[in-house]
DNA sequence: AGTAGACCTAAAGTAAGGTTTATGTTTTAT
DNA sequence: ATAAAACATAAACCTTACTTTAGGTCTACT
């Protein structure tokens, strides 16, 4: 299939300039060309949706051209791209678990507010809130800090 | 207990001047000083911490600066406060599903460039890929572009 | 042939979240 | 008492990741 910036700017919900941008910045280097127009190929989909993957990694634009660049120069570069994924992988996974944490604390929150709210008063639920808060909600709030 | 801005830099891994940046924004309602010195308690290593909290939901400054006016406005807000709460819960719950896709990619790259070692070739791996891939690979990359 | 809509570039502008710099004060240790 | 380390401010500066602007080209349709 091909695809105009047009198409592709819809299929991953990016801005027509955000694709250019990374056009220019290096990020997608076997995009073709017919009269000065982008057009993308099932390659280049691809290719644009590993560059959201990493994004999503937190990576800059310019860590990620690292990583386009050794897709350009071939097969001496497979053991820097395995390393990159394996670095990758305990990143996600250390985010994943501080994430967690995050929605611990958030679920807190909205257990302690929602009380707040029954007893229309932050005051008293702060003198009640030893008695009153449940241990699978206690355990939210110590996961959460842990 | 009692810190200086030294001692929270350290224990929350937060730049002097980023916890300047924060109190300046407004994020750190009750801070006290001496002589014109932070002094933090242990509230506002709370609320620092929630904070870090927030920023790892994707607020930005301004919108965390926005709950604060609301905890400093009292239990007139608890409700605005509850709805915040509910929505980042949404949020961070919709991240994670996000995040774990990434992360079967990622799984999937790591698999995929482990192979590519293996044969010391990307275009070899590509044509076998069809044949020697697992299921349980396969489904890293069919759940990461679902 | 003309025009609307989608595409192009280069360069300037922008927002967020800080950092750096320059200068001065406070605290702590000897 | 004094010097070093830690603290303070204001203002300028910086980086990232775009967006906007201005001016032009290409494509499709009537």
């Amino acid at each position: 299939m091909e695809y105009s910036i047009g198409q592709i700017s819809k299929k991953f919900n990016l801005t027509i300039s955000q694709i250019r941008y990374y056009d220019k910045e290096g990020l997608l280097p076997n995009l073709q060309r017919v009269n000065g127009v982008r057009k993308f190929d099932d390659n280049d989909v691809e290719t644009i949706f590993l560059i959201e993957c990493l994004k999503k990694c937190g990576l800059q634009i310019k860590e990620i051209k690292q990583f386009v660049e050794w897709t350009k120069m071939g097969d001496e570069t497979i053991d820097l791209r395995l390393d990159f994924f394996k670095k990758q992988e305990q990143k996600v996974e250390k985010e994943l678990s501080e994430l967690n944490k995050v929605l611990d604390m958030v679920k807190y929150k909205c257990w302690y507010y929602q009380k707040a709210k029954e007893l229309n008063s932050i005051t008293k639920l702060e003198e009640k809130k030893k008695e009153i808060t449940p241990s699978s909600i206690q355990n939210l709030f110590d996961r959460a800090h842990s």
